[in-house]
DNA sequence: TGATTATGACTGACTGGTCAGTCATAATCG
DNA sequence: CGATTATGACTGACCAGTCAGTCATAATCA
């Protein structure tokens, strides 16, 4: 309508924060489609309304935008986690229960999980961005469950511990779905909510004391 | 009854078999450590000890080269897989036991690991991997997976059919140990060994009639 | 047999295209 | 105004894929 040719910023237009936050918008979604190698700064800037230019006013390079992509979004889900699992009150099936319901919703059903298949498909090359998931997220996530395995072990709810050795296995089918979907979701989708019910009726079977 | 071909080759020079052979190692090799994008046709070459050229004279494209690569080296496991199953006699616990076995010798602790983890990064950006790796291994792997289960239930040796209904649980796992490897080797080593024992334990405690 | 020609596997310099990152310039703000 | 912010043409590096030429060997000839 009215830019034929220069649409320039105008008095009270966008803060430098709203800026970075369009481009990180912009570049999650050029990236997730084109993966890293083959997504162009320029279209991550047309992307974001801007010239190829600004992003570096605001990023050192495309590998600073892209670790600053992935940082950004790894670690509110994890908040979720741990007010979750601090609460002693519930049965320690049920925190489990919540804590599958959490990364559901918080990960597999949100926008999220692009950056996680994201982290996934480009971590290897990029060691940085790995040991800050790592660090992060992963360091984090499975202190905090193997701690409410162990409890519910202690306290006679859970029959075994091998799930406090090794609460990977908790997260594994999450791990699947997630892959599942990056490589053969066009071909044969998979039941993710019939899957996580299944893996809870295992594990919760699997702990039952008798 | 033999060749009626009479190759003309130089001194140092080998048949066309070895010589795919060798480009696809050498390819596997700079793959892996590259990855698609970043790896150079002309270091493939190299490493197989021949010029650029030469490689185009056997395969189409990179593309082409890659493709193949992958194809060639995601099926023989599965045959021992489908050898196992088969048999009916012993218990269907085992079956499982063996079967992940399997997986442990013929994947996670063989050099197929990596392109397993190839195809796991690469995959979303090369549809046409993905897709002959479902068609060829996941869409079989599955069902004979499915089909253990069942029997077990059928025979009353497993309390439950969630496995049945989601073998897809039965590999996570490894899946997970594949993905840690990737990305988290160097950070913090994972005892694959443990966590594929406490998988089975979990799983088989579950199955348990009671 | 040794000399000559035919073959095709192999080579690597070259081309054409792509794209990250730069910077002189321009627009806008305060 | 000068300062700040944005632009996009440009550069230099990189690399997939090509192809005219090389040369070891086989086939044929004398």
């Amino acid at each position: 309508m009215d830019k034929s040719k220069k649409p320039r910023r105008r008095a009270g237009s966008i803060s430098p924060d709203e800026r970075v936050q369009a481009i990180l918008e912009a570049a999650c979604a050029v990236f997730l489609e084109k993966g890293f190698a083959n997504a162009r700064v320029e279209d991550v800037a047309a992307r974001a309304g801007i010239a190829k230019g600004t992003v570096y006013l605001h990023f050192a390079s495309k590998e600073a935008l892209f670790e600053a992509l992935i940082s950004s979004l790894a670690l509110p889900p994890l908040d979720g986690l741990t007010a979750l699992l601090a609460d002693e009150t519930g049965s320690s099936a049920d925190l489990l229960r919540r804590a599958i319901g959490i990364f559901k919703d918080g990960v597999l059903a949100s926008e999220r999980r692009h950056v996680l298949r994201l982290l996934l498909t480009e971590g290897p090359r990029f060691p940085a961005i790995a040991r800050f998931h790592h660090d992060h997220v992963v360091s984090r996530a499975i202190p905090m469950l193997r701690a409410v395995v162990a409890r519910g072990v202690e306290r006679g709810e859970f029959a075994t511990d091998a799930l406090a050795r090794f609460p990977h296995l908790f997260v594994s089918p999450m791990l699947l779905a997630l892959v599942w979907e990056a490589l053969f979701s066009d071909i044969e989708t998979l039941d993710v909510d019939g899957l996580m019910n299944a893996h809870l009726e295992l594990i919760l079977r699997a702990m039952e004391p008798r």
